[in-house]
RNA sequence: GCCCCUGUAGCUCAACUGGAUAGAGCAACGGACUUCUAAUCCGUAGGUUGGGGGUUCGAGUCCUCCCGGGGGCGCCA
């Protein structure tokens, strides 16, 4: 139970006493520090409905509320606001108690629901660049979120090796090398050894894709060889396993330098099998049609304004594409992992895709009603010219090209602030490390999802300003109070009823943590904790600026003060946690 | 052409889905270190939320019409 829940059902109850529903009682931080700590805004809401005057209502909750014990101050203001304040005997007990509570005063999940995450989406022949960021980070964040709201969440990056592009790079590749084992007729016995680098695949690929728009012959040559591929070419599908394993080679080691972690490495080639039985039961239902010689799923639903083309799920050459591959996806992820909600954390430019997958799902019984599935489309991140980040050659940027910047950056900026100066080596350039990836996954993470944002090196490098780098640096500030104390026996006690502004306004502000997990949840938004974490740093930084821990007198105080610092501690480290951000011990 | 997204301080971005006086950071200016890591903290200045109209006790948020920016539209992903 957290505070705000708590002042909530309070509330509620007193609208209850009135015969209105319960749920006007919702209670939020104020607007207004000046007037009151919480306010309700129900009252209004309340009067719409059911036609009695606004203040007439909040001053009967008011006077209900200010009889209950903890509460110092509940008072009517403007058109029918409730102010509210409690005692700081009652803001002790609830720090104490969530203070102690491993979970920060969040409830886990009453019913879990099984989250399938669906992130990053690597490409065999493609290192990942710049447009990957987003997603492995903003879908990173929101795993982490659920997994820690009590959910079971499940990751996938969703690993793209399976449609037309494999045939444009086996029809290019043939073409080039065409003495390659893979395709002679007969053998069945192949080199371990890839024939080509991730470096050929990302020459070959573009190539290829631009060729085929203009030459039908080639073309059609790889839409022959992805259906060979699909339907088990011994030469083709070991091609295919090695240009495989050289991209997952590559974009592993991506993840791992940004530290994130998938529960499944699936591919869209893995649902392959699933494929022909699904899509046989989608024609005898007759939800799939025949059209200009593919097989489609109509997608128009009753009040569209505008036309939707239909999902191609069989191409006219027998070949599946994409769209397929996703909806035997869902049909995976619903009968086997039992996903309760499927987030698809992919760029916005997806939308149109998803809509028509979703719809299909539906229509063909893939997804019943209680399975969500949601495109959580995201922003693009821009250059400091506004435009999509390019090189200066207008080139994609590799994503270890960025990581490398960043940690340079993070080198560069620990040097001039002569910060970790005479540690190890080893230990110097993993905090380096460690800030790099703060500063790149902060300055994507607070800003809002849907929005486009410009990517500035320096400015998210910094210490100063809201910014990873910054919020790792209080953290590991609070870390050597704590240590300190610990050198001089200075043990936490029980946390005291504030009596310096400062320090009521950090207990405040930490008592929301709940509500901000369940905020971030609920709107698929990492924003709100990355706010949160910038302002966690800012009223520690207040409070340490006014009440000097160590050197405070008295001791039940500096007890409960060095209590306060390391319950400050536990917030922000969670919080990044959240992030995907990890705080070094010093630096 | 049709549909979707978007426009907030000089710059980069928020605003808990309709609440009070629209907030931060950077940049600018002015203050605070014998003190637990000052890369910190406090203060000042900065706005017709692209524009018009509407809905209501109340609009950055909802509806509508203009203007600007981005994206997507049948066998690529």
């Amino acid at each position: 139970m957290s505070l705000l829940r708590h002042l909530s059902e309070l509330a509620g109850a007193a609208f209850a006493d009135l015969g209105l529903d319960a749920s006007y009682g919702q209670v939020l931080p104020s607007q207004r520090p000046e007037l009151s700590q919480f306010q309700c805004n129900g009252a209004m809401a309340a009067a719409k409905k059911s036609g009695r005057p606004p203040q007439e209502i909040a001053g009967q909750v008011a006077e209900r509320l200010r009889s209950r014990p903890g509460v110092a101050l509940a008072e009517v203001a403007g058109p029918g606001f409730i102010n509210i304040s409690v005692t700081d005997d009652a803001l002790a007990e609830w720090a104490n108690r969530t203070a102690s509570d491993p979970r920060l005063g969040h409830e886990a999940a009453a019913d879990p629901l099984t989250v399938v995450v669906d992130y990053a989406g690597p490409n065999v022949a493609k290192a990942m660049h710049v447009g990957h960021l987003r997603a492995t980070i903003i879908g990173d964040s929101l795993a982490r979120t659920f997994a820690f709201g009590g959910h079971k969440v499940i990751r996938d990056p969703h690993f793209g090796d399976w449609g037309f592009q494999m045939g444009l790079l086996i029809a290019a590749i043939a073409e080039e090398q065409p003495d390659l084992p893979y395709f002679q007729e007969g053998v069945t016995e192949f080199p371990d050894t890839s024939p080509v680098t991730l470096d050929d695949l990302q020459r070959i690929y573009p190539a290829a894709a631009a060729r085929a728009q203009e030459d039908e012959e080639f073309a059609e040559r790889a839409r022959m060889a992805t259906v060979r591929l699909q339907q088990g070419d011994p030469g083709y599908r070991a091609l295919w396993r090695h240009m495989k394993n050289v991209s997952e080679q590559s974009q592993r080691a991506d993840f791992a330098a940004l530290g994130v972690e998938f529960d499944l490495w699936y591919g869209e080639s893995d649902v392959h099998d699933l494929i022909e039985p699904m899509v046989e039961r989608l024609k005898e239902a007759g939800v799939a049609e025949e059209s200009e010689g593919a097989w489609i799923i109509r997608v128009d639903e009753e009040g569209d304004k505008r036309e939707w083309p239909p999902l191609i799920l069989e191409s006219r050459t027998g070949g599946f594409l994409y769209s397929t591959t996703d909806l035997a996806t869902i049909d995976f992820r619903v009968r086997d992992l039992g996903a309760d909600l499927i987030l698809y954390v992919v760029d916005r430019r997806q939308s149109d895709h998803f809509t028509q997958v979703f719809r299909a799902a539906r229509k063909g019984g893939l997804a019943p009603e209680g399975v969500a599935m949601e495109h959580t489309w995201f922003g693009t991140m821009n250059g400091p010219d506004g435009k999509p980040f390019k090189t200066r050659e207008g080139g994609v940027i590799r994503l270890g090209d960025v990581i490398n910047m960043i940690v340079d950056a993070a080198r560069k900026r620990l040097d001039e602030a002569h910060l970790a100066e005479d540690y190890p080596e080893e230990e110097r350039e993993r905090i380096a490390h460690q800030v790099g990836i703060a500063a790149l996954k902060f300055g994507d993470l607070v800003n809002n999802r849907t929005s486009d944002y410009v990517f500035d090196l320096d400015r998210f490098s910094s210490f100063e300003g809201k910014t990873g780098p910054y919020l790792q640096y209080a953290a590991v500030r609070v870390k050597s109070i704590l240590r300190k104390a610990e050198e001089r026996a200075i043990e936490p006690g029980p946390l005291v009823p504030p009596t310096v502004p400062e320090e009521r306004q950090l207990i405040l502000h930490l008592l929301q943590f709940p509500e901000v997990v369940d905020r971030t949840m609920e709107l698929r938004a990492p924003n709100h904790v990355a706010e949160y974490a910038f302002e966690t740093a800012g009223a520690f930084n207040r409070f340490y600026d006014t009440c000097h821990i160590l050197s405070e007198e008295d001791a039940a105080r500096r007890a409960g003060w060095l209590a306060l610092a390391r319950w400050s501690l536990a917030t922000l480290e969670l919080s990044l946690h959240l992030l995907g951000i990890e705080v070094p011990d010093r630096m």
